[in-house]
RNA sequence: GCCUUCUUAGCUCAGUGGUAGAGCAACGCACUUGUAAUGCGUAGGUCAUCAGUUCAACUCUGAUAGAAGGCUCCA
């Protein structure tokens, strides 16, 4: 038979040769580094014959497809090492992930110290190098092989009719799989159990909690130990952990979880963001509305958000209540419906159209005790809110303005690791939705349309959706590699008609606005956490809680400086004096530690000469800089927003 | 809400069934400093809270609260 390889060339094999045999045949290293075979674009084990004429690439360790095929095959050796240590635990499922893999199990209660002995013999296992046999069944055959495996029977009675089941063998372990896996467990260098997390069957609520065990491997020793480093640069920059270091928030049992308190320093970060957002918004054709923080329930009633998540509600009054006359009031879980009270207070024709409210409204949200984290999720946050009321002629050029402001805004925060996912409703769970398919259908494919136009690379995920609409949302991981929403532009054929809201057409009809839901920077507060980690704790310029540090070389220039703070103040910077009477040395070192971008020193010499020594973060100094000078310079920085400074 | 782990001074962390320690920060004194830690001294803690076991609990057990990671949820 002929094989095809990558580069074009082709060359003759015996039938039923096997990839390892096509690997063996190039060189003995490529063999040795192999990790599975791709024939005619699917992947496979090794050790299978390949039957006819195909397209064959040898997929090495290092490659991803084979990284995974390594680690999905280690997910397979740790539940062999768990099943020798408790044979009475149950095998879930146990996929490789993003980097490693987890394994689930039930009827397993491990605790940390428990780790090192899995690690333990995991370790024998490779060095066994204990073979992955793949082996094809019947249904009836894999129903009895798998009789003491509950979740493996659930699993086989959900395949489809025609589906080959196939089951790998791994010395005493026997496990339900498609595979493709490596030949034996010998090439699992290294490897490591990361944690114990707990996990739900089939990520549903209703169903048991596993013990879920994440780990990750390598071929070899250098490359765990490189991405344990990596881990640990990333999660020096936990903006829970920095951000309290730099000052800019604290947390209080007494003041409650997930309400977090920002200090003088977060407090300046945050409102340099919202000036920032709302002068731009506003110079771009936005209105600002100021809305009440509460409501009575009837509003959310209209909207419906009363019935899908009044219990995510901080409710005030008796929720259950039957007596229409009692007050229940809600804190705003989202500014919507006031807003669209504000757009009903006149009639609008087609002509002032598009009304563009916008809000920085601060949102109550009664999370899951166990989902807060740091600034990230929390009760209590403040939304770049807006609402888009147009006609439908206007949705493409509205939606394109909202995705060009958004843009802007990443990219002077210089934003750039996140990416687009199109989320769209799911029709097999119309409780969460308003149930009406051909709107949906419509405003799904008006969306599609304008992000393929747009040309932007997005995911597709069915199930994201707003109970009202389809959404475009930007996602972001934090240091820990959760992915998370930042910003949400959502397509709304629905709540114009709970709330009655019309325009006038040329015609003198009465027509529904189609409404753009959207957020431009996000939630303050999640941005921030997501800057501090993204710049490190080193913001920009602009954004520095504090900009500029005055040092002072000995006692008799403070004066000077504190004139110069003021000097500074006035025009809008800023800056604050070190006037502790430490070395230089030091009061650089405080300064440097807390990231404030620029550092000034003054000594005689400066304050003869009205002339100040500048230090920037990156250590350069530059002397004898005029005053004025300077304070031009950094006004110039703080007004381009510039990422990067330098007086010389 | 569920699973695992954690909670000792403002911060970072030691520590042991016999009553608590360091570094940094703070404060005081001396030093008056030229670009990443000057020296000496002082003060600071019912060891998260509550209950139990014990002659004795910061240490062991349980409950509660809060935190970290994961799962679920996320308008």
């Amino acid at each position: 038979m002929k094989i095809t390889f990558p580069d074009g060339k082709i060359s003759e094999f015996p039938q039923n040769s096997t990839g390892y045999d096509v690997a063996l045949s190039i060189s003995e290293g490529l063999a040795r580094n192999s990790a599975a075979v791709k024939v005619n674009g699917t992947l496979q084990d090794l050790t299978a014959p390949i039957t006819t004429d195909s397209e064959i690439s040898i997929i090495t360790l290092k490659d991803s497809e084979g990284l995974d095929v390594l680690r999905h095959s280690a997910a397979h050796v740790m539940a062999l090492a768990v099943k020798r240590l408790y044979p009475e635990s149950k095998l879930a499922f146990g996929p490789a992930t993003e980097d490693g893999f987890f394994y689930d199990f039930d009827d397993l209660h491990l605790t940390d110290a428990d780790i090192p002995a899995i690690e333990e013999e995991v370790k024998k296992i490779v060095k066994e190098k204990v073979e992955f046999q793949r082996i094809v069944v019947s249904r009836s055959q894999a129903l009895e092989i798998f009789k003491d495996e509950p979740y493996k029977i659930e699993r086989i009675n959900d395949l489809p009719e025609d589906e080959i089941i196939t089951y790998y063998k791994s010395g005493d372990l026997i496990d339900l799989c498609r595979g493709p896996h490596l030949q034996n467990s010998g090439a699992i260098k290294a490897f490591k159990v990361m944690r114990l997390a707990g996990a739900y069957w089939k990520g549903d609520s209703n169903n048991k909690m596993l013990q879920r065990i994440y780990g990750t491997a390598f071929s070899d020793k250098k490359d765990l130990k490189d991405y344990l480093e990596m881990r640990e640069r990333a999660e020096a920059n936990d903006h829970n952990k920095l951000g309290r270091e730099l000052d800019l928030f604290v947390t209080d049992k007494r003041v409650g979880k997930g309400l977090p308190l920002l200090t003088p320093r977060g407090s300046t970060l945050k409102r340099t963001l919202i000036r920032f957002v709302e002068d731009e918004e506003l110079s771009r054709g936005y209105e600002y509305t100021t809305t009440p923080f509460m409501a009575n329930k009837e509003l959310y009633q209209v909207s419906g958000h009363w019935d899908l998540y009044k219990d995510g509600m901080f409710i005030l009054g008796d929720k259950e209540s039957q007596d229409d006359k009692e007050e229940v009031l809600s804190l705003r879980p989202m500014t919507c419906p006031h807003q669209y009270i504000v757009y009903n207070r006149r009639p609008h024709t087609y002509k002032e159209l598009p009304v563009r409210y916008a809000e920085t409204s601060t949102l109550f949200r009664n999370e899951a005790s166990g989902s807060m984290h740091g600034l990230i999720r929390i009760r209590q946050f403040t939304l770049s809110e807006g609402h888009i009321m147009c006609r439908p002629d206007q949705i493409e050029e509205e939606f394109e303005a909202v995705l060009d402001l958004i843009n802007y805004f990443m990219k002077t925060l210089d934003l750039k690791d996140y990416s687009y996912r199109f989320s769209k409703w799911d029709p097999n769970n119309t409780d969460k939705y308003i149930n009406n398919p051909e709107a949906w259908e419509h405003s799904q494919s008006v969306l599609k349309k304008i992000l393929d136009k747009s040309g932007m690379p997005y995911t597709e995920a069915e199930g994201e959706a707003a109970f009202y609409g389809p959404k475009l949302d930007i996602q972001m991981k934090n240091v820990w590699g959760k992915e998370d929403t930042v910003i949400t532009v959502q397509l709304d054929y629905a709540l114009a008609d709970r709330f009655d809201m019309k325009y006038i057409d040329a015609n003198g009809e009465e027509k529904r606005p189609v409404i753009i839901h959207r957020s431009s920077i996000g939630c303050y507060e999640r941005t921030m956490a997501l800057l501090i980690e993204q710049y490190g704790g080193k913001f920009p310029f602009w954004l520095a809680p504090d900009q500029i540090r005055i040092l002072t070389i000995n006692d008799s220039c403070h004066p000077a400086a504190e004139a110069l703070k003021v000097k500074l103040s006035r025009v809008g910077l800023r800056a604050d004096v070190d006037s502790r009477s430490e070395t230089l040395k030091k009061k650089v070192r405080t300064a440097q530690m807390m990231k404030i971008p620029v550092i000034l020193t003054i000594g005689e010499s400066e304050v003869a000469n009205d002339t100040v020594s500048v230090r920037t973060l990156d250590g350069t100094v530059v002397q004898d800089v005029k005053v004025d000078d300077f304070i031009n310079k950094c006004l110039i920085f703080d007004r381009n927003r510039d990422l990067e400074i330098s007086f010389k």
